[in-house]
Order: C-alpha cells, then sequence, then structure tokens
DNA sequence: CGGGCGTCCTGTTCGC
DNA sequence: TGCGAACAGGACGCCC
C-alpha cells in the first residue's frame, strides 16, 4: 500500500489529529504478531509523555516525544484510523492508544508487515542509517545520487526501489517515474546519463508532490486516517495499466515482472 | 560483493 | 459454482 505520497498523507492526517503536547493516557494491546513483536513495556513508557511532533523519514511515520521516537511502518496494508467514543474493533486490530480527551488511534495491518518500535532519540541516527536520500529534501545531493546510481549494475527499476540510495519509491511510483521520464525499466542504472539523471529526479519530485496533493493512491484498500481514499490512481500512466492503450502513443502498456515486481511500460515511449 | 529471489502474511481475483 | 493458484503498495535474509 503505502510508499511515500500514502506515508506523508497518513503523517499529515495524524498531525491534524494528535495536537502537539497529546500526551497518551492509554494503550490496548490487541495481537502482538506483528512483523516484528509489539514491545509493549517500551510502549507503555511512552505513556503521560507529551508528543513534540509527527515526522516522516522515507516510509516511516515517527511520533516525536522527548526522549524517544515512536516508529511505525506500515507495511503493506498497514493503517491509522481515529476512534472517537465508542469504537468496535476489527479483525485486524493490533493496538491503540488513546488521548485524554476519549480519541483513540489504532493501528490495524491484515498482512502483518507492519511495525511498531520505540527508538531512544541518541539511537535514530543509527536506526535509520541504511535509509538513502529523501527525493523531497532541497538538501538532497542530486549530483552525489547520481553518481551512485551510475554505479549499480541494477536496472533503474530496481535501483529506484532500493531504499540504500533513494527512499520513498516503491513499485507503483517507479513505474510511473519511468514512463515520465521515458526510459525503460530495464535500462541498466549504470547506462543511463547524467542529464537523464536530471530528468528522472525532476520527476521523482513532481510525481510524488503531485500524488501527495491527490491524497496518495488507492489500488485496493489504501485509506488515509480520515478512512478516505487517494485520488492519484487516477492519474497513473502505466501502474495496472496493462493492454490499456498509451494516454501518450496510444500504443498497448506492457507489463513483466522485474525482481519479483510488476512493472509497466509503454514500449514506444520509453527507450 | 551486489543483486535477485524467496519469504513473511491475509485477502481478493483469476482461470480452469 | 468451486477451488486452487497467482498476485498485491515492503523489506529483509539468504544465496549465487
Amino acid at each position: 500500500m503505502p510508499e511515500l505520497p500514502e506515508v506523508e498523507v497518513v503523517c499529515r492526517n495524524l498531525s491534524e489529529l494528535l495536537p502537539i503536547g497529546s500526551k497518551i493516557s492509554a494503550w490496548s494491546f490487541y495481537r502482538p504478531d506483528l512483523r516484528f513483536k509489539i514491545p509493549k513495556k517500551q510502549l507503555l513508557l511512552l505513556q503521560d509523555q507529551a508528543l513534540v511532533a509527527i515526522k516522516r523519514r522515507a516510509k516511516y511515520i515517527l511520533f516525536e516525544f522527548k526522549n524517544e521516537f515512536l516508529i511505525s511502518h506500515l507495511g503493506m496494508t498497514g493503517s491509522w484510523r481515529r476512534e472517537v467514543g465508542e469504537w468496535q474493533k476489527n479483525k485486524h486490530d493490533h493496538l491503540s492508544f488513546t488521548l485524554k480527551n476519549g480519541h483513540s488511534f489504532v493501528y490495524s495491518d491484515p498482512r502483518r508487515f507492519g511495525f511498531v518500535e520505540v527508538v531512544a532519540k541518541g539511537q535514530l541516527v543509527s536506526r535509520f542509517a541504511a535509509l538513502g536520500a529523501e527525493p523531497l529534501d532541497k538538501e538532497t545531493d542530486f549530483e552525489l545520487l547520481t553518481d551512485k546510481f551510475k554505479s549499480l549494475k541494477a536496472p533503474i527499476k530496481t535501483a529506484l526501489m532500493n531504499q540504500k540510495l533513494l527512499v520513498g519509491v516503491g513499485n507503483i511510483y517507479a513505474s510511473e517515474i519511468l514512463f515520465a521520464s521515458q526510459i525503460r525499466p530495464s535500462k541498466l542504472a549504470s547506462q543511463i546519463t547524467r542529464s537523464q539523471y536530471l530528468e528522472i529526479w525532476k520527476h521523482t519530485a513532481r510525481i510524488l508532490k503531485e500524488a501527495i496533493q491527490l491524497g496518495g493512491s488507492t489500488i485496493d484498500d489504501y485509506k488515509n486516517s480520515y478512512g478516505k481514499a487517494g485520488d492519484f490512481q487516477q492519474k497513473f500512466f502505466v501502474y495496472g495499466r496493462e493492454l490499456e492503450l498509451c494516454r501518450i502513443c496510444h500504443s498497448p502498456i506492457k507489463q513483466t515482472v522485474m525482481a519479483g515486481r510488476s512493472t509497466f511500460w509503454c514500449s514506444n515511449c520509453q527507450k
């Protein structure tokens, strides 16, 4: 489900729903078996602490407290929703916390690829040491990023999804970015010119921003924290459009599997 | 060693 | 209609 735009939207939703200074007055745990066992003890230590901020890094949601971060990764199907007053627990709800005002925030995750984790502030840098550059951060050095990409042997589509170099791009947006850049997904990252990389970085930022503006992409079940679906899927040029006609040249869109993931492209527009 | 593949899960869709 | 296979937004460990 969630790539950078979807996670960013959820972070913005949660920032609105969870005012700075909010305090968790109670935790509830329903089933501990997420990707990693839910760290109950550490979560309980966050009780009565004031929320400082909610941020995003890569595809992670960071709830910042005075001394720790509560990290949430949504995996494929994770979601946070708010419940006010009496509410019905769902089959895939794993945990929730409640504020003094009675609002509850519930984490649900059918496929259980997501997880929550508590990290001391001093440990955050090392925890995220393996993560690459943020595509929407104006501090990102795209010249350096280009150098790194050019040293890879992998196809560009696989490279774009590698979170060690560039974060936030997943299977949907990788296909969309390469269509906009007019480059075939199978083209080797090392064979792409510097000027083509400039195009790729430009379209990466543009597409991710547009997707955020439209509330992300809903393929099947992604919903933001208000329960609302995204609209960016209506703007897809290639993802999920196998055999449909290219919006630019009207050739049928092709689909193949690369590194185990469905990949979509136009054989006429992309070289 | 870099990179590809299988794997962790459940739910839905597809094809026979 | 029914049932099993294939597939789905991520990311890690293992193996070549």
